[in-house]
DNA sequence: CATCCCACA
């Protein structure tokens, strides 16, 4: 640990911030900043006055750095170095080292604003710009102030532009740590491939053909291409001449492989590599990855990248209250990132399937930052609960501040679910939601069926709701003829939708007493299921902890759920969902949504909603997700009542967006959004006269009283 | 009838 580049500045380190209250440290990989600050400033006696807090922004990175930091001090992990992140609190009252996500420091600040508890603070890997990091540095900026006289804040990060973290902190001083990265020659190629599927297999064939030992990290945007590429690379490798070159295995990499395939390729590699009764050393290994292998996760031995140029990103229109999941061009610090895989244990190249002037000329400096990418509803809440009486909201001081549109948005949808009174003012269910660690809108929900008599069931839905992306096993293309040729013996949501199925999946699992084959059985990942279990048991906690009289949060066993209960659960998930709200086309099962710029959208083909005997869709539906894939679809839906939306819809109707801000919204004022054509527009939709919404109300009208209203 | 990049409380 003293070879690592870093111990050579120690001095240089704590003169800087004995001087000063913040410092930027950049450092790149292997420059040992994650584990090393913590232990320089500890022997310098910083821990006397308070703990040193690291965050990360992954849960495994701040168990790993924290074990090996124990290790380096020869500690007992959990005594003085410790780590906390969600469900797993491992520090002591002796912790004066503590690892933890920046989720679970922002959680920390909710109960003590100050963080009193630490004299130091650093965040980790800044320049990743996750929603809660930026946050937390917006946060930082107003504790240095409060608190200048016994609090020090180190941000440290890889390539981050280190003037613009200094601009924000008032010019505060940089440090430059070297790293230990090898040299990686970048390669560009002439032109733009029209197929990079094929030209990253002529530039992985190549390598394999030509180049010495050394493992190759290909990029791709996501797990179709993964796969397509993965194919063509074995028949390719199949198909070289024996004797030629040296065995190869090709290993795809995305998350929605089961993790113990991921975390441990290196036992499939062992697996394989005696199938092909080959010595490991001569065999090379071609990991075709998505930008998971950017930063989550590192392949030992790679030293061939092959960059694509591309990356598949989520994006928030806060106009439409639509999320679309596009193909765009990576960053340059995203190109340089990828690059670097390729020197981590030696001297390594990066081939690029882009000219260098597309580098220079069309790629962004940095990634347009999570914070302006995503629905802030739920940050929105969050500093708002947070009271900062010297702070107003709008004009929270924020690295990359997100569009004005974006926070109008955020507002409208707190006001309809009641977090925010018309002046903008948080409520004090408000004040509740946000303990809460969950989207607004389930929140919302679960105060609702706290009162409707059916928190139980809206525990479990919140909780299903939370782990959804892990629930379904990996679909390989075999389980996917698999179930069309057996039937899902899952339940299916009594035709009222998709959350009434997830309540009732859960239920199933319950009574077989959370069998882990009975998962296995139903193409269930069952550590997707125990982490819905464990988030069930924490917000039933929560719930219990800020209510007055005790709360009935058990999971009713061998007792079927009634249609009453399903009406009741479909009540409160109706204020939940008082944002996300869609009313059925007349004629056909399209919907259109409310409250947003009026979208013409489709049930999701995967969801559970049953038409009636006249093949008709509910009048009024919440979705719990708008995404925009081939066409823009609702996810995860489920059926409301008319009596339960008329409210909904007044309250739209009275709704003043420039109150909600404070004045905020003057034209001149709004911030302009950088990443707007990144935005895609929903073109294709025929445009909507202005009369429209009174005409398809008139006509609603006249067809309810037709059928009966209810 | 359609498939989603990566994280986090």
């Amino acid at each position: 640990m003293e070879n690592l580049p870093i111990r050579q500045f120690e001095d240089k380190i704590v003169e800087t911030v004995d001087k000063n209250p913040v410092a930027v440290i950049i450092g790149e990989t292997g420059s040992g900043k994650s584990t090393q600050l913590s232990q320089i400033l500890r022997k310098r006696g910083y821990t006397k006055s308070g703990a040193i807090a690291v965050t990360q922004p992954r849960r495994v990175a701040a168990v790993s750095v924290a074990r090996r930091v124990a290790q380096e001090l020869g500690v007992q992990l959990g005594e003085e170095v410790g780590y906390a992140i969600r469900f797993e609190d491992r520090t002591s009252e002796k912790t004066c080292i503590k690892y933890l996500t920046d989720g679970v420091l922002l959680r920390e600040s909710l109960s003590d604003p100050e963080l009193n508890q630490y004299s130091v603070i650093i965040l980790d890997e800044a320049h990743e710009r996750s929603l809660n990091t930026d946050i937390l540095l917006g946060l930082m900026k107003r504790l240095v102030k409060l608190r200048a006289s016994n609090l020090k804040v180190l941000i440290t990060s890889a390539t981050l532009d280190g003037e613009k973290v200094s601009r924000f902190f008032s010019n505060c001083p940089i440090l430059n740590v070297p790293g230990k990265l090898f040299p990686v020659e970048i390669l560009h190629s002439s032109e733009r491939p029209k197929n990079y599927i094929d030209a990253s297999l002529k530039a992985a064939v190549d390598i394999h053909v030509k180049e010495p030992e050394g493992d190759v990290l290909i990029f791709m945007t996501g797990q179709d291409d993964i796969e397509k590429l993965v194919m063509k690379l074995e028949e390719r490798i199949q198909s070289l001449e024996e004797g030629s070159c040296m065995d190869a295995i090709v290993l795809p990499l995305h998350g929605s492989l089961p993790p113990e395939l991921q975390a441990n390729s290196t036992f499939i590699l062992f697996l394989q590599v005696r199938v092909f009764s080959r010595p490991p050393p001569n065999c090379r290994r071609l990991i075709v990855a998505t930008n998971i292998a950017e930063t989550s996760l590192t392949v030992d031995g790679v030293v061939y990248v092959i960059d694509s140029g591309y990356v598949k990103q989520r994006q928030y229109n806060p106009s439409t209250g639509m999320y679309s999941l596009d193909v765009v061009q990576i960053s340059k610090v995203q190109a340089n990132q990828r690059a670097g895989r390729a020197g981590r244990t030696r001297a390594g190249k990066c081939y690029r399937l882009y000219p260098s002037i597309v580098y220079h000329d069309d790629f962004l400096d940095a990634t347009i930052p999570e914070i302006q990418r995503s629905s802030l509803a739920g940050s929105v809440l969050y500093l708002k609960s947070l009271d900062l009486p010297d702070i107003d909201i709008l004009s929270f001081d924020l690295l990359d501040p997100p569009s004005s549109e974006s926070l109008q948005d955020a507002l409208k949808q707190l006001y309809l679910i009641d977090a925010i009174d018309e002046d903008g003012s948080i409520t004090s269910l408000g004040r509740t939601m946000a303990e809460l660690p969950l989207e607004p809108s389930l929140s919302r929900t679960l105060l609702e069926a706290n009162e409707c008599g059916c928190l139980s069931q809206a525990l479990t839905v919140a909780a299903m709701l939370s782990a959804e992306t892990t629930l379904i096993s990996g679909r390989s293309k075999i389980s996917e003829k698999k179930r069309k040729h057996i039937p899902s013996n899952l339940p299916d949501g009594s035709g009222w939708g998709d959350h009434i199925q997830l309540l009732q999946i859960y239920e199933q699992w319950h009574q077989t007493d959370y069998n882990v084959d009975w998962c296995k059985d139903n193409n269930l990942q069952v550590r997707g299921m125990m982490f819905v279990k464990d988030v069930r048991k924490q917000l039933a906690q929560i719930m219990q902890k800020s209510a007055k009289e005790s709360l009935d949060v058990r999971t009713r066993k061998g007792r079927r759920e009634s249609q009453q209960d399903y009406k009741n659960l479909r009540k409160a998930l109706c204020a939940g969902y008082a944002s996300q709200l869609a009313e059925r086309m007349i004629r056909h099962n399209g919907y259109r949504t409310i409250g947003f710029k009026s979208q013409l959208v489709q049930v999701h083909p995967s969801s559970v909603l049953r038409t009636d005997e006249e093949g008709m869709l509910p009048n009024y539906v919440v979705y719990h997700e708008l995404i925009a894939t081939t066409r823009p679809f609702m996810r995860n839906v489920c059926a409301v009542e008319m009596p339960w939306v008329m409210p909904i819809t007044r309250k739209l109707e009275k709704l003043n967006v420039e109150k909600l801000s404070g004045g905020f919204s003057e034209p001149e004022k709004s911030v302009r959004v950088e990443n707007s054509d990144l935005r895609k527009e929903n073109s294709s939709l025929p445009k909507l006269p202005d009369d429209h919404d009174s005409k398809i109300q008139a006509a609603r009208e006249r067809f309810l009283a037709r059928k009966g209203i209810k």
